[in-house]
DNA sequence: GCCACTATGTGATCGCCGTCATGGCGGCCA
DNA sequence: TGGCCGCCATGACGGCGATCACATAGTGGC
């Protein structure tokens, strides 16, 4: 979902200066929650710096990971759309800065900027795609293919090139890493051991350094 | 996704014969696709009458139910709004009467009517929330509780309630009913086995007929 | 009514992954 | 610097569901 617009994210620096005069900032604390599921949803937060964990709990208590938001990308906008409650629950992963806009004055604001409304049309679309892409995902392949290609997902988005240029560093738990392919810690450390002994990846601690893409790629596409 | 807008779809009788100015009438039989995943996205489908089945396959065959969209909803739609190719395929389940779009005419369409534009921005975030309870769904229980879930939100959307009254009729293929579920026909044809060992339901060719409705929620909630 | 075909029911086997448990490593703070 | 705690690694075991195989019953065409 996020990540998924052009450089810059949803908003370009004018219309975010337009916005802001409707809005407040406000800074969170990492792991801080910005809202949980369930409540009221009477505001949109635009995030200016840090990135955003939208997720949600099932009965047994195994959090599934539905987005992460980064700095552009806008969170809980679906409640000010629709004026339903939250279906998930936002956390910081990083400090973030935020634009705190009441969902009244988002939609007076989207209703005075028609091309805004167009391309938060276009930004649903794309969470749709996406959303369904995670489904056929989930259904793809083992444990290691889906830990392949996660990583392969997050070394174009956020990926750090350090050291020799071809090794990419992802800041990442594997509590994180798990929720996000569907599986239990456990299990992905083990994925994680494969793939290790394979010689394309090391792991460390918050830290997995990928040192052979095309081979992490080739493993993450097998339709075993 | 379909069905989740309040009674009369997407667009009022009013609304269609102003959108129907700008399309064509097209029948579509049953099984026939009207679009398939890779293609591009020309045109936009309005369903008048008969249900369209949206689906992608998995690398291994495996078919994966996205949405059953229904007489009043739109289909084909995230094309037009984003230009970028069809994300999954299209299938009439019955014969369907449609409205064929192209997508140009359909965005002028939106921009014409304002609060049209509104109600798509309100079916997409029902779209979203749909998508993400789907992934939510598909990791809470076995697939028994997922089959029973699955049967019960089926016959609040579609069944059709014969006999005593209290009996409601779905007619739905085993097949069907494990792409939506996420399980294959044989575990989906076993767990069917089981509710009906428990007297909850009875199955037939194309066709099951609940029998203890307050039963099927019960055991589709349990969070074992 | 006969036949081909499709849909459903069920058994046997097996591998992956969830669960529980243990141990080690590294950072952070007093 | 020493101890505590969070994060990671790995083993053992059991169960669920995927896979393969086959039997049976409706169903539509002729």
């Amino acid at each position: 979902m996020a990540g998924r617009e052009p450089p810059g994210g949803f908003l370009t620096g004018e219309e975010w200066r337009a916005l802001e005069a409707a809005g407040r900032r406000r800074r969170y604390r990492v792991r801080q929650r910005i809202f949980r599921e369930g409540e009221d949803g009477d505001h949109v937060i635009g995030v200016l710096t840090g990135r955003v964990k939208i997720s949600v709990q099932t009965g047994s208590g195994r959090e599934i990971l539905l987005a992460v938001k980064e700095p552009g990308d806008i969170v809980g906008e679906l409640s000010a759309i629709d004026g339903r409650p939250r279906s998930a629950t936002a956390v910081a992963l990083e400090p973030v800065d935020a634009l705190v806009v009441s969902a009244p004055a988002f939609v007076e604001f989207i209703e005075a900027h028609p091309r805004i409304a167009v391309r938060l049309l276009r930004t649903l679309a794309a969470q749709i795609r996406d959303a369904d892409r995670r489904s056929v995902d989930r259904d793809t392949g083992d444990i290691t293919c889906r830990v392949a290609r996660r990583l392969v997902d997050l070394a174009e988005r956020l990926g750090e090139h350090r050291g020799s240029g071809v090794e990419v560093t992802i800041v990442v738990g594997q509590d994180d890493l798990a929720a996000w392919v569907g599986a239990t810690r456990e299990a992905t450390s083990r994925a994680l051991g494969r793939l290790r002994a394979e010689g394309w990846l090391t792991t460390g601690r918050q830290r997995i350094v990928l040192t052979d893409l095309p081979a992490l790629r080739r493993r993450a596409t097998e339709t075993a």
